[in-house]
DNA sequence: CGATCGATTGAGCCCTCTCAAGAGAGGTGG
DNA sequence: CCACCTCTCTTGAGAGGGCTCAATCGATCG
């Protein structure tokens, strides 16, 4: 459990707005600790005994339904917060939280939560900022699902993807962590086959390079001309 | 505009673990408005001046994409909030409020908020609560539409309404606000025809009765057991 | 009482899913 | 270091759920 840097994570949404001895004050509640690639943090149904501040690594959140579909609800990146069911009122974790790379993340005790509120009030502000922009990401693909074809919803997922995790190359920007068609169809609500189809024809046109839980956009462009086209206004009912 | 009796909003989750004398304090910041039915409240893209709560009737909430196609984001009813731009840092609305009922609303300008924060830090936590719920709501949405067939979201859907705004019949339940086959197309990601072509199908059926904007389910436990049936396990690809 | 808005229903098609194999890449253990 | 095994990806064939297009009907309202 090595002490934390405070200058490394003062500058997070988490902690806007607190002095550096505030800080320093929180991050004392926390420990630090390792998860391996592929292993769960803590799992949809389980006890919501932490909250967590991921400082380095990918965290992948998914939900399953009692049947054992799943979706892929968010990646975590960097700095994001997660595992936060207590700030709303839930005991249990309504997701799974699974290490995608080798992660390191920080984990404040669930009870510590109300102590650190009441002396802290704008931990509240800044969490209701963090959850309401997940809300709106949430409408955001309610939106795309509802309105637009497979290869539309894809080519939205991969552009958010890179704009949150991207990787610049010389040629194109690559994701850098490991993901798989799989995680790609659960987060677009179609099935691996149809993502695989789309990434081969895109590939023929040298739109995207691929491989193995691997993905490099190299026409990023051209790809967000696709997010964006129209396939004949499906629903233009207005009222 | 009328004084608002503090008893009346004093046990709604926004005023938790107030005061009377501090629910009043707030209650005087705002003031009170008709929304006849039909009439816009606030609309997607506007500057959010106010954030609300709703004394009386139903709101409609629905984003908009650039092409014309809308999603029915959630029915708001008596005792919620909305319109809570401020809260999540948007400085414009991100979806527009139609009242479906004639409705009253209280209203605070967008500008008391940061004031109302800092002198009553519950209000963010309670916030906290309310957005969280609905981002809780909104996965479990997401998740429906990825896995399941139009017919089981449309039974959810129902459901869904009729405990948030049901009024209890000799046989039966029905949603006590007008609603539009075209809307629960909208809640649903489908098209008003199929959910027509599905409550016709139900009706002969003997499950629901309905009409222009008005619908009872007279069989709930019957539409309960069709939103659970899965139609044969989509994707059982667990990792 | 006409006009407007919501609901119904048919016909046909197509996008995407399901089912089915198989191939390649990586990891692991002997 | 090689053989094997597992996991991911690819691709074909076929089917079908739901969408689009189109027309009509009924109800509500001014």
């Amino acid at each position: 459990m090595a002490k934390v840097d405070t200058s490394l994570v003062a500058d997070l949404p988490l902690f806007a707005g607190f002095k550096p001895e505030e800080v320093e004050e929180i991050l004392r509640e926390a420990r630090s600790a390792r998860h391996p690639r592929n292993s769960t943090i803590f799992e949809q149904g389980q006890d919501a005994h932490s909250f967590f501040l991921l400082l380095h690594g990918h965290v992948r959140a998914t939900k399953t339904t009692p049947t054992g579909e799943q979706i892929l609800v968010r990646y975590i990146a960097t700095g994001e917060t997660f595992g936060l069911a207590m700030a709303i009122a839930l005991t249990h974790y309504p997701a799974t939280a699974t290490a995608v790379d080798d992660s390191v993340a920080l984990a404040w005790p669930t009870v510590t939560w109300p102590r650190l509120l009441e002396k802290f009030p704008g931990l509240a502000v800044n969490t209701l900022q963090t959850i309401g922009s997940r809300l709106q990401e949430s409408h955001t693909r309610m939106l795309e699902m509802s309105t637009q074809q497979v290869e539309q919803r894809v080519a939205h997922a991969l552009l958010r993807l890179v704009k949150q995790s991207g990787k610049k190359l010389g040629h194109g920007i690559e994701i850098d962590f490991p993901i798989s068609r799989q995680d790609i169809a659960q987060m677009t609500g179609t099935t691996l086959h149809t993502v695989s189809r789309i990434l081969s024809a895109w590939e023929q046109l040298g739109l995207v390079e691929s491989g193995r839980q691997r993905i490099i956009l190299r026409e990023p462009h051209r790809i967000f001309l696709l997010s964006e086209q129209n396939s004949g206004a499906a629903n233009i009912d207005r009222r």
